[in-house]
Order: structure tokens, then C-alpha cells, then sequence
DNA sequence: ATAGTAACACGAAATTTTTCGTAGATCAAG
DNA sequence: CTTGATCTACGAAAAATTTCGTGTTACTAT
């Protein structure tokens, strides 16, 4: 295994990755479409790291980055609540917002869309454009081919 | 080496990956910041995989997904002119588009972006989420870090 | 030449997303 | 009870994005 260079291995993970994903893509067409826009987004990014808190907390954090309305947070919030992406606890005065969906979904979702409209699909090119501009010609893919092959068998036998 | 299962492999390429992203992005920064909207997207796709075209071709392959009116089309892509998102010959008496910016770069600029966005920068969990849902405890991330100085010190002797 | 077709420019309507102002309710402190 | 601070709800302005209608010009074929 040590003769292969680095951007061999990577071609071999990426091609798997291409597969595994494609595959969850299809076993999950049926589900919810959630589509955050971006502040939404941002919005529950502050959700999971923080854990359910109240507007003004959201809005705290999000002046961190960018100076925010405490009413355009609360906006956005109450939006979100109608939209499903968020729940709602109306016990206290303040109302406490907690993530109604969760990281790993939101990020299996958008990471689907992000691969179709920029990447028309290909995990593959995603993951090698992710490491630098490497062409891959149509012989290296045979050749990724057949160590995969390889690889798979030994998996199989290293596997936890 | 063939003791690694698939993951564990994963693992040490997702960590490389997401150094050089690191690297990459940051030797980036003062590049003209390429944010086509969504459908701008879409045309430069277009113009990327078909080449130069007539707004007329640009608008009948966007019918295929979805029905466009011609001067929409029209209108975008003289916006995308004004943007310097794509470029024109007006030789001929129906203009010629072509993209101004490569699919690459434009594809680097819009990782980095939903990187931030979507994975919090991190690429490891991009790449590890576009496998499946597998939890690294800091305890993994430590394996990792030694695997990765292994496996590094052996690359630099089997890399072309 | 003239009618018909197809192209461009331009402005503005329509839609979506983001931001903010105001009114009314609730609570705590004097 | 009144004042002041803080919260929610709601509507609407502002900004960004997308779509389309109209007027004009250029080319083609009769």
C-alpha cells in the first residue's frame, strides 16, 4: 500500500465517496426539503452550537459577526418557527428557540444541492477540488478502478 | 497499512484535505470575489459545459429544467455582463456569451463559501458528512493526528 | 421596398429575502 | 399605581433576485 502517492489514495476515497453518496442521495428522495436561507442558516448554526436560547441570545451572537436589529432576529426566528425549523418553548416570557431539525440533516441536504448546482453531482470533482485543480484523465479512472477493487477486498478484511 | 479500516483511511485523507483547504483559501484571500446568485449559476454551467453560445442556445438548454422566457434569459446574462461574470462577441448580430470565469476557481470560491457556511470551515466534517454520520470523539482526532505524521513521512518517500 | 421574424436594450413588475419601526403586553422596582 | 425596561406580534419598508413586456433595430425572403 505505501507505493501509492497521496493523490492516488485520494482519487480511490473520492471515487468511494462518490458512490456512498450518490447512493444516500437516492434512498432519501422522499424526504422534507429544508431549505434555509442563508441568515437562517447562520441562525441555526448558532442553535446547534449554543443549545436552545432565547432572541436575545441569538441576537448577541449574531452581532459577534454583524451588527443585527434585536428585531430582526426575532423576525427571522418567528419565521423560522412557521416554516418548521425551529421549535418554540412559550413557558417564560422570553420564548426559548431550539434547532427543529438537525445539523447532520441540514448539512446532508444542502450539501446535496450545493453538489448538483455547482458541482453538477460529482462528489468526485467536489472532493479533488477541494485538495487542488487535478485533471483527471480518463486512464487514471481505470486505474482508480481497478485499486479500488483492491482496496474494497482488503476493507473487507480490516474492517472493524 | 492494510490494517486500517476504510473509515480510519478516511479519516487521515479528511484531515489532510481540510489542511490544504485551510492553506489554500487563505492564500486566496485577496482574489475578486466571484458570488453568482443561483441562477447565474445556472448559465455559467451552461456556458461551461456547452462553451460559447447565443442567448437563444443559453435559453433553450434552460428550458430543459425549467420554462425561461427568452428575454429572462437575455436579461440575466447581460447582468452577468455587467457583473464581468461572462464576456461577449457582438460581431454577429446575435451577441456570443462566454463565461469569464473558470469552472474551477468559481467552484473554489463557492466551497470556501458554503464551507463557512454550511461546515463551519471544517472540511473534515464535509467530507466525513458526505460519507455517512460518523462521530469523531477528540480521542479519534488524536489517532488521527499520529496516523496522519505516519502516513505523511511515508508519503514523501513513495510520492512521483 | 415591405412584411415578417428574431435580436437587443431598457425599465419596471413580481418575488424572495432581510431589516426595522411601532404598538401592546408583561414584569420589576420604586 | 406609575415608570421604565424588555419582550412579542405584526406590518411594512428596503434590498436583492428573477421575470417579463415594450420599443427599436437588423436581417431575410418575398
Amino acid at each position: 500500500m505505501l507505493l501509492f502517492s497521496f493523490y492516488e489514495k485520494l482519487r480511490i476515497l473520492a471515487y468511494e465517496i462518490s458512490r456512498r453518496l450518490e447512493a444516500r442521495r437516492e434512498s432519501m428522495e422522499n424526504t422534507a426539503p429544508i431549505k434555509p436561507t442563508e441568515t437562517e442558516l447562520e441562525i441555526l448554526q448558532i442553535l446547534w452550537q449554543h443549545g436552545p436560547s432565547t432572541v436575545r441570545l441569538v441576537n448577541e451572537e449574531q452581532n459577534k459577526a454583524k451588527e443585527t436589529g434585536y428585531t430582526t432576529t426575532l423576525k427571522l426566528l418567528q419565521i423560522m418557527y412557521e416554516k418548521n425549523l425551529v421549535s418554540r418553548d412559550e413557558e417564560s416570557r422570553s420564548h426559548v428557540y431550539r434547532a427543529a431539525v438537525t445539523e447532520e440533516e441540514t448539512q446532508q441536504h444542502l450539501l446535496g444541492r450545493f453538489l448538483d448546482t455547482t458541482f453538477r453531482g460529482s462528489a468526485m470533482k467536489l472532493v479533488m477540488q477541494a485538495l487542488g485543480n487535478h485533471r483527471t484523465t480518463p486512464d487514471e479512472l481505470n486505474q482508480i478502478r481497478h485499486l479500488l477493487k483492491k482496496l474494497e477486498d482488503d476493507s473487507s478484511h480490516a474492517d472493524s
